[in-house]
DNA sequence: TTTTCCGTTCTACGATTGTTGAGTCAACGT
DNA sequence: ACGTTGACTCAACAATCGTAGAACGGAAAA
């Protein structure tokens, strides 16, 4: 029908690339325990099977699923907390399936949650160099912290509140605590 | 050997009791999908049938762990601020079972995320009444969200960052952020 | 005591899960 | 043209899950 006889190694790479999207849209949307190979599978049109010997294990798939880029630097050129804000998603309403697929399951799924502490950190040192301060890393943790916390009730728990409110606001709200936080002065 | 005979009645109340609490033990720890009723069940050193006939089933066990008492408006005399630095648990690093297994399973077991919901929801609604302004709603809900990050990552992420730093140093950077969101005045 | 009740355990069912190995068929190298 | 590779499917296994029903045994009621 649609698809058209290709050859083998970009066949390969298409269903490939299938199975991990819609693992990282189940994953995303359940979490690890509830996204079943099988139902992965029939969202990627393909066999269970076909999953295992490409991924090896359940485990396998999921870390290859939520392996990020890590190219949100992008917006580097701007301040500290705007960058901060633009990397939650705030402003545009828009994040990786890879992040949240990872978030959606780091509470209740040890890798997923020592991935997420992996990240974390690494974001957390980041941050921590642009503070000043002995307490620059619990600065930056907690700074951290507050863009978990916006994400798993806004992206995850989808709490009305965060979804009705216009993403600026959201922003200019959450932008002051952050200066504080991230800022030299504190009270 | 340790137990006495026990009237009937009570002997029940303490069966259920003890399996209550291995159940909120449990959740709290692995989440809803992975406490299974068999581990739950050897928790209490209970046959797991026992558990069905007493709850009927994993769901309704799953309810009766996490509904909570509601009895946080002990410290009420406090300023708002710290009295949701209190909530948190922030001050003296403990914080109730049931809550803890609801927000562990909340992301991943849609049950335990409506009941987030509700339970945010209401806490919301009460946050509110004591902030001026149209915004007053956006404001409380971005203040429980900053709650809601730090739980997740010092309790259940358990984040070194934030393991190490003592209560009051946290409860203290936390602050001017709280007041800048639930105060009147916002840059 | 005898009989009824109920806390508790034993055993098992059916469903679902991750995972495996044999099998099929078209695309490839020669 | 031909044998081989490799993408892909079929069917099944073992384990584990939530759950149900029958049975035991001591406390309560008669």
């Amino acid at each position: 029908m649609g698809e058209k006889m290709l050859p083998r190694a970009e066949r390969r790479r298409r269903t490939e690339g299938r199975i991990l999207d819609a693992a990282r849209k189940l994953f995303a949307e359940v979490g690890y325990e509830r996204a079943t190979i099988r139902a992965i599978a029939r969202s990627a049109e393909v066999d269970p099977a076909l999953v295992m010997q490409y991924f090896g294990s359940k485990q396998e798939l999921f870390q290859q699923a939520v392996r990020v880029v890590d190219a949100d630097a992008a917006t580097g050129g701007d301040d500290l907390v705007e960058r901060l804000l633009a990397t939650l998603g705030v402003k545009l309403g828009e994040m990786p399936r890879s992040s949240l697929a990872m978030m959606r399951s780091m509470l209740t799924h040890p890798e997923a949650a020592a991935s997420a502490r992996r990240t974390l950190g690494a974001q957390i040192d980041r941050l921590a160099e642009s503070i000043p301060g002995e307490d620059a890393r619990l600065r930056a943790a907690l700074a951290m912290t507050v863009m978990v916390g916006v994400t798993v009730s806004h992206r995850l728990l989808e709490l009305d509140e965060l979804r009705e409110a216009p993403p600026e606001e959201i922003a200019r709200l959450l932008r002051p605590g952050l200066r504080a936080l991230t800022g030299p002065d504190v009270s």
